[in-house]
DNA sequence: TATTATATTTAATTTTTTGTAAAAAGCTTA
DNA sequence: TAAGCTTTTTACAAAAAATTAAATATAATA
């Protein structure tokens, strides 16, 4: 069983896999700024890793997850964003509460509990910030969050979170009609003020490109 | 911040304490079979905590919670049970599943999460084993659990519990219509065998002594 | 009370985990 | 090739938890 230090390595190194959406790999350097740590201590734990055979690295080369590496990884993110969602809509807690307490517990070691909550969760596919939940064999959805001033005039979307959590902003985006799930038509934009026309629940309204940069949607297929 | 082995210290010395329902308090060894350590082990961790003012005691004397203490291992057995509520309630684990899971999420750091937990569970009052569930200031309830067998005859008492898991021994309690929070008659007892005749929704039933030692009940006020 | 048995403490070590500084080595590129 | 990066090595440090073995205190009992 590994440290939860060694978990966050690996979930460090999948994400900056993931985020840089490339095969090439990535430093130590670049690790050791996302860890908080010093080269030299990501060194010590790559040998670590390699020897668990999480990782293929060799001397001076990229970092890379093997096979076991990068399920095991997934596995991590998967009950991060899992336990995001648990608490986010069955706790009421607010988006950006969620990810503090998610860091502890996505470290319960239990495969059960983690079916479990997915089930009881009704199967999400994505976390309260718009993210992708890996399925149980560490696949992950490449629906990927947009924001709503980023869709273009004409099409669909989804709502599938928020960025911002004022009293002010949520006030609002409740007097829209709006909530999880809800569907979104962009009618029109102005180029004057980037502010967007949108429709929801057949109901026209327009939103400041400010608002609409923090609404995240994923858009219909 | 505690580390998990030094609030896995003060649990055990609440527990013990508990247990013995005295308030001569413990000893080192009494404590260190508890915890599987060796005595001298016990003893440099007693110092710490000292130090961190959660127990009292002196050389070769008794240890002791101080109020501190004492709050602070109310708090970590009421995060146990309240996630072992939420295993078994809400995400179908039976019984004896229950406690190793529970046995990580109750070192989870976050006051909000006990709070909302509670709430979204229905500020319940006994665990799946019917064990009390302390109330968010540490204090207990003295109702204590106890099996079937136990009641005298003529009492009503409310189910809480099982002790078994099997599918033999669910499968029968279902067929008596029994569950949860079900209240139980006890009609009579039959010496011979020490069966016992119970009321269940109004349905007359004889169980073995054996069933009977498996049911954890609350007697009704 | 004296003696034995048990419980507790002390002190010196051990193991494990994680991290660091400093210097050496390799890579990149102008 | 030299300068400026990145990466590795090595030796060290600190913290947490536990242990062994010996010494000491307390409790039990003959």
């Amino acid at each position: 069983m590994l440290s939860i230090t060694e978990e966050n390595y690996i979930k460090h190194i999948l994400s900056l896999i993931l985020e840089s959406n490339s095969e090439l790999g990535i430093g130590t350097n670049e690790l050791a700024t996302s860890l908080s740590v010093k080269p030299s201590s990501v060194n010590v734990m790559l040998k670590k890793l390699r020897e668990k055979s999480f990782i293929e690295y060799e001397k001076y080369g990229k970092i890379h997850l093997t096979e076991k590496g990068k399920l095991f990884g997934m596995a991590i993110i998967r009950k991060h964003r899992l336990w995001e969602t648990f608490l986010y809509e069955k706790l009421d807690f607010t988006w950006d509460e969620v990810h503090e307490v998610a860091e502890q517990l996505e470290h319960i070691q239990s495969a059960k509990l983690v079916e479990k909550l997915d089930k009881f969760l009704g199967f999400p596919t994505i976390d309260p910030h718009g993210d992708p939940i890996p399925n149980e064999k560490g696949e992950i959805s490449t629906i990927s969050k947009l924001i709503l001033s980023e869709i273009e005039v004409g099409k669909k979307c989804r709502m599938v979170a928020v960025k911002d959590n004022s009293a002010a902003f949520l006030k609002f985006v409740q007097e829209l009609g709006l909530s999880i799930n809800n569907e979104v038509e962009i009618l029109s934009k102005l180029d004057f003020d980037d502010s967007i026309e949108i429709c929801v629940n057949n109901q026209k309204s327009r939103v400041s490109k400010k608002f609409a940069q923090n609404i995240c949607v994923v858009v219909n297929e």
